[in-house]
DNA sequence: GTGAAAGCGCTAACAT
DNA sequence: ATGTTAGCGCTTTCAC
């Protein structure tokens, strides 16, 4: 791998020459500048990072923390911050909390050590329900921007990407009372993450703008498991003529059950579902889809954090963004 | 953050010194190290990522490149590498080819220049079809090992990872046959890789074993926007007692699509799909499976580069590890 | 057993 | 407009 000194040696000028020339500093001659420029490109020249890092500080490596990288969602917001990262000459250390607060704290200490310019997490659900944010509070100090997207906490002071849960749900439910539904059934596998807790209020600003008082019961799943079973007795016990499932598999899987034990009854049933466009094609027929738009959350993100790490004076204040969801219905 | 300039001066002793004894050199006194090694402790002293890889040319990162982030196979063998190297304390850097050879040698280039110790890579079908691997045969000249997984080419002279396809294919077409099904059709998403050639392979040869003969025509699915059309025109035109698929979508849609359209034909069908643990609870009833195990997969492949860069005396020529793939069948 | 000094590749303040 | 120099944090050779 070329180096500075060897540029230099081969130009006859100085390793600063050759440095400043680079970086387009102003009191180098053009002709200088050409001459090592055009020398730079066929030697394949690339500056060593760690020569780089070590001078200046920063690393132009982020960090990205994700709670579960099985999970399609995360991974396709992942797909959309890796795109716009090795754009921008960017490198991304991923990590994975499993949900656990113990591997974000780990985690993030890692990256703080590998000295990354920014972090972008979403947090796990025990850090959640912990509410113990020091390891995050803690970055700006360390002049380590932060950015939350998606499972997105009020107490922390810092940039947030997220879908608007309330209203993609509200308007998703309104389709379904359009089409004519009035038993509408929310189900959840999301357990009490606010993420949760924003979707359900949609669902119920919907029925309550429409003046359906009496909705149904709201249908918490527990373990992929026990799924079936809870399932198989909820349709047995209820009557509706809508479904909306506010997690990525549920959705699926109710509709299989439907199809599966009860054949005569779905054809009376719409169900909408927050899946992957790919995976609504998993079930026969398509499932109607709430479309989580995790690519742009990922590259919304990344933008957003490069702003800040490279200063664009962007407004002091935290800024929150919301994209709101694609629906897909028939 | 400490440094071992910090370190010595507040104990009185040279750099040099604490350099030696953080690193145990066998010139150091024990009442120094000991000294030098608690206040390391609870200065919280880490060395310094940067520095390091400036001086001794090593980065403790490693490289992976995925053909597709959003398949959960994949995403479960990065989880399997992650945890590995996180313990072993190694950094990961991860990219994503999309398929695409352009993509690939990019991701390649910049981990190169990243100085990784090493890379992890399931290759892109692009770069199969090519056949070009310029891009990867170099890395050894620049000191990088290379561990191949999943998507690998023999001509490459590398360790590798992989499912024993055919083996794990021939097991579970033989289980089918031992249910006693007779009409066992294939379906595949995977066009001509060699991973399908294989398992293919390993489907036929259970079928020669058994003597049967006759085998269904072999479904290859293109685009999953057609994969109903598909299907649905399949079950119409044939008649078969069990399916394999031997990619990871393909199991789930067609049991949904028999569900859907064909309930009367369904119970007497068999299906068997290369899915997730997880994914196979998404119909109803449940897939029987076969796990392609990609955790461990994940996991051995760290240790074995692991293990290269440590030079851990391994025998020269390049280690081709199979696992089989676990079938799970009711 | 301990320390001084050089040097990895780069940037930037300060000459010239 | 170009060059000299110091120094980022670390390892390692060589001297004491």
């Amino acid at each position: 791998m070329a180096t500075l000194k060897e540029l230099a040696k081969s130009l006859n000028v100085s390793i600063s020459t050759v440095s400043k020339a680079l970086n387009d500093a102003d009191d180098i001659g053009e002709e200088t500048k050409k001459r090592v420029k055009e020398l730079a490109e066929t030697l394949n020249y690339k500056p060593n990072k760690f020569a780089l890092g070590l001078k200046t500080r920063n690393s132009r490596t982020i960090g990205v923390v994700l709670p579960d990288i099985q999970n399609p969602y995360f991974a396709e917001v992942l797909y959309g911050i890796e795109k716009e990262a090795l754009e921008a000459g960017y490198d991304t250390l991923i990590c994975v909390s499993n949900e656990s607060y113990q591997q974000e704290v780990k985690s993030v200490r890692m990256l703080t050590e590998n000295l990354v310019d920014g972090i972008i997490i979403s947090i796990s659900k025990e850090t959640l329900s912990l509410k113990d944010f020091a390891h995050l509070s803690s970055l700006a100090s360390k002049k380590i921007e932060l950015l939350q997207f998606d499972r997105v906490s009020p107490d922390l002071d810092c940039d947030s990407v997220q879908i608007d849960d309330q209203e993609s749900v509200r308007n998703a439910t309104q389709q379904l009372i359009d089409s004519g539904r009035k038993r509408i059934a929310l189900i959840s596998g999301l357990g009490n993450l606010n993420v949760a807790k924003n979707r359900i209020q949609g669902y119920k600003a919907a029925l309550k703008q429409n003046e359906i008082s009496k909705f149904i019961k709201i249908l918490e799943v527990d373990s992929l498991e026990k799924t079936h079973f809870q399932f198989k007795n909820f349709i047995e016990q209820n009557t509706f003529d809508a479904v909306i499932s506010i997690d990525n598999k549920s959705g699926i899987i109710f509709q299989n059950i439907m199809q599966h034990h009860f054949p005569e009854r779905i054809k009376d049933v719409k169900i909408i579902s927050f899946v992957h466009e790919k995976d609504a094609l998993l079930t026969s027929p398509p499932l109607n889809y709430i479309n989580q738009r995790g690519a742009e959350i990922g590259s919304f993100s990344f933008g957003l954090l490069k702003d800040r790490i490279s200063n664009k004076q962007l407004q002091k204040q935290a800024i929150h963004k919301k994209l709101t969801a694609k629906i897909n219905f028939n």
